[in-house]
DNA sequence: AATGAATGAGTTTTCATTCAT
DNA sequence: TATGAATGAAAACTCATTCAT
């Protein structure tokens, strides 16, 4: 195999499918050999430890999601659009990826040393768009930073809930039903 | 956690502390002994297992908070009552006992091998309250599941909102605006 | 066993046996728990790290030695008396401890980060001893630190003659003789 | 080590300065690899492996050196001359050639399996000077072997001065000092 | 000859748990 | 009950060497 990016794929798929699996701590170095296919040391030829295979599987893939949604709303004229865009999206990477987001939701509240509050950050990208929606008095006013928790938790949380069979699958028929909560919730 | 001798209660107080600062899977017996000031071996006098102590503090604080949230709800008569007393007596407990409050927050979505589904829940409190205001006619019809998760996304989302800085304490203060957003959430 | 310190004297014996019998770099924590009759973990109790024992095992009895020829030096008046003690001493601690001996003849050209010029250094106090002998006029004038450099070397050499069987022990037969030949070399 | 496409060159070069900088056994074939600006697997088709390498470097600018010095004796008539010629080649090699001087020293007393007692060793050599002029009697008797042992301790401390500097360079400064100061303890 | 990804045996280190005191 | 040294199994990580290209 002259080349390692195949090697680099397998082990991307199977660290995913562990970590969501057992969690991030449980999973060692054998399992994930193991699940790859590869031999133990083969993982430090792409990663200098576990831990930097974790921060930079999460910190890439939060980071291509912010990306995504703030392609999504960013041509949207208004904070109802906006939103939408931003629900539907959430729904759609869920549905198309459950194990990917599973993982970045598990990570996102963890040990790991707090993710900076970059730009690159979906989390980030929600509370800007409430934020200007507030100064553009198109949804009433809250304190500082609630409004936007509040649309994240409308939608993190029945994403939680599908994860432990509270909701049935898909995410996407929730979509236009959380919008709508959302814009009732935030007063739009 | 009613009881405990001196020992136990050091056990308990540094264990929770370590927990929330560095994770669970990333606490040591080493750590705790030194935390709680007690040697490593007298730990295995009060639990058998280091996994034992995460389980215990973890079910009986879970389920006593399940308890506290029966009870706050029963007595009211209508929906808006006990949505109400849930909300105060979530930011009050979190007011409270932060560090208790973010272990099972924490918890709660890792570590432990998937929490029962008791009644002593307090997800399952919520659920159950939402349930019946939606049988009574009291809040619009949603698909199953989802309207509960709404609401506890619009209470835990903000909870982690405080933790990470993005909103000022006390969660007291927002209990009222949480209260009222779930309302409109619902339709209600 | 309830006082580790019986353990930390078969450590150190092992270790001096096997650094002096292999090589540093050449024994593993596997040999040295074997030779010690520990565990692998055991180790770990007392030293951080294999480094750190090698460290402190190098650099307390180096200090020791330092300080034993400092005791023996001192209390004679002029340059042949001391030169005499440093030289009996230096033998006498060959024959001694010739293990303890042949490891820091080892250690101390090694790549252990450079250790450092204090005073607590046998190095140190020949090159003192030598230095104030030439302020004092008792020997020639010899360019800064060549000296004290032949003085070691005039030492040091015959004890890897010994180690390596180029010259018979004991090493205090050769005693006077060496002290001899550094006066005449250093025209005392 | 006389021949050499452009590949072995850089092996050699870049080995001897990381043996020097970092010790043998603490140079990895990936530092190597790294220094030289070859791929790791390139040692491999010029080295059977890298202890071969560790090997081949010293045995052959070990006895390269010792035929040097045997050369530049051979034709003194007398003990002084040889001496001062062994003396003066000695600390021109250290001059011309730090680096590998230093690899010779520091291998000598370590990693390699000791080195074979060859007719081709420096160290062989001047045994075999002094012991001929102790037979001739050009210098005083001294126990078997302890005159020539004086002879290297007076050459290779100071040698290890420079190297730790406590002594200026260049060595050769001091060749003639250090010659008559082998000529004094000798009693010749 | 040269490459560099892959290997896997071997190394250091960690840590929950045991047990003699 | 409390202690803390000792254990040993399992973890992470290293690295000389191989081999397909």
């Amino acid at each position: 195999m002259r080349d390692g990016s195949a090697t680099k794929r397998k082990i991307h798929a199977a660290a995913l499918a562990l970590f969501v699996e057992k969690g991030v701590a449980e999973t060692t170095v054998r399992d994930l050999a193991q699940a790859a296919g590869i031999a133990e040391g083969t993982l430090y030829r792409h990663y200098p430890s576990m831990d930097a295979l974790v921060r930079d599987l999460f910190s890439s893939h939060y980071a291509a999601f912010a990306h995504r949604l703030e392609a999504v709303q960013a041509p949207r004229p208004d904070f109802a659009g906006k939103l939408g865009a931003i629900v539907a999206e959430f729904c759609r990477f869920f549905d198309a990826e459950p194990v990917l987001f599973r993982f970045l939701m598990l990570v996102q509240h963890q040990a790991l040393p707090r993710v900076a509050n970059d730009a690159d950050n979906p989390v980030e990208v929600v509370h800007r768009v409430v934020a200007e929606a507030m100064d553009q008095g198109e949804i009433a006013l809250h304190p500082a930073g609630l409004a936007a928790t509040m649309v994240l938790g409308l939608l993190l949380q029945p994403a939680f809930g599908l994860v432990y069979g509270r909701l049935a699958p898909p995410f996407s028929q929730y979509a236009d039903t959380i919008a709508a909560a959302c814009r009732r919730a935030l007063d739009a």
